[in-house]
DNA sequence: TCTTCGATTGTCT
DNA sequence: GACAATCGAAGAA
């Protein structure tokens, strides 16, 4: 059920689109909260100037540089978290982003952690869905191929690619191309399954 | 509906 | 000292 670490050891880009359609699940004191993921972007290395990595190797980074499988959560703009599964083979700094979920298990927790917000907005960013399901840096590192850990994917749903919409990466502002242009966004339209 | 802008702090130069 | 793989409120239209 948990997805096992080859899932994680191949090319970044091919990660990111598999992991479509596959189940995110956080355990908070022993309840399952999570959903199907349907957003993800892939950052490929030190060459791609939109990633973390291009600037070698760091405090902040390091877990980029891990065996694939491993979680790197890192913080940013002084107060959200962001998820990422960190693929490829120890030393080749890979990851995924995972930028939205649509929530199935642990509702009441997620609205808990989202309150007064809308249900369509609770889980469709990356730094909302990191709050709804409570995701912070003490999870930075941990192996999400762990049977006995808190933080895993299970497999999902397969989406059928007339459902996978492919576009540039969002929120990387000022980086210069070609890597602004790489289509390494994947999001699944569930609707039409 | 669309656009602008403030929040808030760890990390890197 | 600058700025960030963002969010959501507020204001304009």
């Amino acid at each position: 059920m948990i997805l096992p670490r080859e899932f994680y050891l191949r090319s970044v880009q091919v990660v990111a689109h598999d992991m479509l359609g596959k189940k995110l699940v956080h355990l908070v004191s022993e309840q399952r909260v999570g959903g199907i993921i349907v957003e993800a972007e892939a950052y490929d290395g030190e060459l791609d100037l939109a990633c973390h990595a291009r600037v070698g190797k760091t405090e902040r980074n390091k877990v980029m540089y891990s065996q694939g499988g491993h979680a790197y959560v890192y913080f940013t703009y002084g107060m959200h978290w962001m998820l990422n599964c960190v693929t490829g083979d120890v030393g080749y700094p890979s990851a995924v982003l995972i930028r939205a979920i649509v929530p199935t298990d642990g509702m009441n927790f997620i609205s808990a952690q989202r309150p007064n917000i809308q249900e369509k907005q609770w889980c469709n960013g990356p730094a909302k869905l990191s709050k709804a399901l409570a995701i912070t840096g003490e999870l930075n590192g941990c192996d999400l191929c762990n049977p006995d850990g808190v933080l895993f994917v299970e497999d999902g749903e397969t989406i059928s690619d007339d459902n996978v919409r492919i576009t540039h990466r969002v929120g990387v502002q000022s980086t210069p191309e070609p890597w602004l242009s790489k289509p390494w966004r994947f999001v699944a339209d569930l609707s039409r399954n």
